[in-house]
DNA sequence: GTATGATTTAAACGTATGTTTGAATCAGGT
DNA sequence: ACCTGATTCAAACATACGTTTAAATCATAC
């Protein structure tokens, strides 16, 4: 009875539990149980806790991000193509619809949301490191073309205004189950179309306020 | 050689590492030698290890939401007083200020900072479930100010921009040091109350965009 | 000075963890 | 049928952890 689908439930599996408990809880033996797999198994697939660890998040921020920049450039084509600048709710949208959509794609896509959203709150983890070297290309393109979009902010408010954003986002990225504190006439469930315009008028307003 | 300051300084050791590292990868043999205080004291004097994050989070939670709470009230009285309805931003004021002047009272309070960063990024984790115990009436109390000086917002969207707005502070509150990209020409130092502002225009602003 | 309770200390305990090992099993080619 | 390399498996390894113990030390009151 071979398995060769191994190394992708035990990928599951470890997001799953990563997302749900962080890294540090969650144990190997835990994650192969889960995954029908033998315990040694991670360390003869991906050599340690730690590369698994990286290869959870490799696994679904490349295509992610390749989207992403697409939509990206294909914005900045666009509007030049038509000699006008993209408005900052573009921009965002390039970014934030492809990132909240992972929900529809099944639940492993929401324990990477999850996942991510745990990575972004541990500066000094093992995980932002190579994060970031996914992100940073996309980043400076994203900074550039929010640029563009908001010609009359300075730098230095930008960079703030962007970090703002994404805190929102990592932390809605975070928060598919209710754990704020919620009014008990507050409707929590959204479509995710109604979260991404939600959030893009929050966000775009946000970026866009006359100081 | 009595040390009756032991459990202050298990306290401050604790609240040092489990902000830079995390509550898990954080050893209490770390935590006691920081202290420069005996293994066996935190059992002494918390208990558990479980027991001294709750200390951790009581010591500072308690007088900071005193601060904000007052605060609040303080605000909802004088504008009644002139029969006035609050602005947004003087609400949100009352919450955020008294929180990142945190900063300002030595290098604990930052640690504190980052902590509650952490404690918001673990939704299922120990600590979520007495923090939230501690904020639940000050949010309370807070919606019901936003709301009053936002009638024109349904209560689902004013929950979702409450939602989206906490996200952003405690992202600012987790990274006191850049992990962010930085494009190089940005200088990222910035002094507390300008940072309030900046804060507080963008948040602001999405509280208050027009959908 | 001595007795008493609180605190500190060094050592050990039991357990859980990530990793390694070496034999067993499998798949594919000749 | 047999060899070969890849994969799986049960078991063990070394280590680190939170916690407990019992003796030693301290502070305080009589």
């Amino acid at each position: 009875m071979s398995q060769p689908d191994t190394k992708q439930r035990i990928l599951s599996a470890a997001e799953h539990l990563f997302a749900r408990d962080g890294y540090h809880p969650t144990s190997l033996r835990s994650i192969t149980t889960e995954a029908r797999v033998n315990l040694a198994a991670v360390n003869y697939h991906f050599g340690s806790k730690e590369s698994l660890l990286e290869a959870v998040i490799e696994r679904r921020l490349s295509p992610l991000n390749k989207i992403r920049l697409a939509q990206l450039e294909a914005l900045l084509e666009k509007t030049e193509r038509a000699g006008e600048t993209p408005t900052c709710r573009e921009v965002l949208r390039t970014f934030v619809e492809p990132t909240l959509c992972l929900r529809l794609q099944g639940s492993d896509s929401e324990n990477f949301l999850a996942l991510i959203g745990r990575i972004l709150a541990d500066p000094r983890g093992v995980a932002m490191t190579i994060f970031m070297h996914h992100m940073e290309p996309l980043m400076n393109r994203l900074f550039q073309a929010l640029a563009l979009s908001l010609p009359e902010l300075s730098r230095q408010t930008l960079f703030w205004r962007v970090h703002f954003t994404f805190g929102s986002l990592s932390h809605i990225m975070r928060c598919h189950e209710r754990h704020a504190i919620v009014p008990e006439d507050v409707d929590i469930e959204m479509p995710v179309d109604d979260l991404v315009d939600l959030f893009l008028d929050f966000a775009t307003a946000g970026m866009e306020a006359t100081q």
